[in-house]
DNA sequence: CGTTTTCCGATGTGATCACATCGATTTGAT
DNA sequence: ATCAAATCGATGTGATCACATCGGAAAACG
């Protein structure tokens, strides 16, 4: 039995596999497409392991989710790891949300999923409060380090400059996403909105 | 036979009112809640009458979400009406897709619902788009009067900041809506954006 | 008034789904 | 090696759904 680290590393990684590919049938086809069929096809497993692994769908969707901020998390973390300062490292997170390849695109797509699957299920809700209270948190202490520099002058609280950002660069990509805007227009948009902070 | 005016008066309206117990179940519990059974419960009426007059339910959502567009559009109208100068235009309709009442946290909820299914549905992401065209197209014209004016100076094309402050404006919605950001903040940012225009 | 079309409620049907159940196999601990 | 737990495939079950079908009621029209 191949086992890299103590009990249940292969319990562990089934999950991740099988939740890897509940994101992929959502990004190709949306949540409504999600069934233990759809993912074990996708997964290329029964639908009697999933089933073991995840009992209700709700389950299923929860750990889901809770994979894909961890996705989101290992990418902003290393974005953040490059120590150029804030102000490069905030320029690298927010533009890293406008879709522009295939990695992004996914991303931004799934995550757009989950936030309209929030509004009428609480337990998503609560996961994309926690994940958006850490990602806020985050670009907040950048934005206040500059502050406190002097680089940036500003009267807004820097909780409140963070949130504004990713806002607008959310939004921007989801017109990405949809077409209704170029991707390098929402990405140099984006930049500019940093830039401000710094005049 | 009550009838208002010419054949199909009554056709049309029970048309729209399926689509308004569409928007409603939407609203309450998503789209996946969305059924003949649901949408005819909710609208008072049977399910045949849901069948009759929407035999699909492609075409069911077709028309719930060309309703929506068209409530939106009569909602934006009206704001547009009133010619206090593109200024005050912008700022009402902008601060408008603020989620700050029932109305327009309905109406966000459901414009949020439908931008997700879009990603799966070509249908649905062709009306999105359009409606989209059409609305930055109508506060791209405000801009550019402005800028005619002189009162904005900006290298910025009117479009790009059309769309540039709606995607603002829809991202701080979304973050107000999973209650992840306050709603008087999130539209004194709006305000804010719309005035650095005018700087 | 008659008839032709529209309306719409009821019922049927096949598919899909979430989830339960259970037997067989594999695995990990001792 | 032996046992107990975890794994997992297969099958069953009840519910829900989209959609088809059809008969009668209502309305529009000549």
């Amino acid at each position: 039995m191949p086992r890299t680290r103590g009990p249940g590393a292969h319990h562990d990684a089934r999950r991740r596999e099988i939740c890897d590919a509940v994101l992929a049938v959502v990004d190709e086809a949306g949540l409504a497409a999600v069934s233990q069929m759809s993912v074990a096809a996708k997964a290329g497993v029964s639908a009697g392991r999933v089933q073991h692994y995840f009992p209700t769908k709700a389950q299923l969707l929860e750990a889901a989710f809770d994979r894909a901020n961890e996705l989101a998390t290992e990418r902003i973390t290393a974005l953040t790891a490059t120590d150029d300062g804030p102000r490069a490292v905030l320029t690298a997170v927010l533009t890293e949300l406008v879709p522009h390849d295939r990695a992004t695109t996914t991303h931004m797509r799934i995550r757009q999923t989950f936030t309209a699957q929030a509004l009428t299920d609480e337990r998503v809700a609560t996961r994309l409060r926690q994940a958006y209270a850490e990602l806020h948190a985050r670009l907040a202490e950048l934005v206040a380090r500059d502050v406190a520099s002097g680089a940036i002058g500003t009267a807004e609280r820097p909780e409140h400059v963070a949130a504004r950002l990713v806002a607008f660069a959310e939004g921007l990509a989801y017109h990405v996403l949809i077409g209704t805007h170029p991707a390098d227009v929402a990405r140099a948009q984006v930049v500019d909105a940093i830039d401000a902070l710094y005049r």
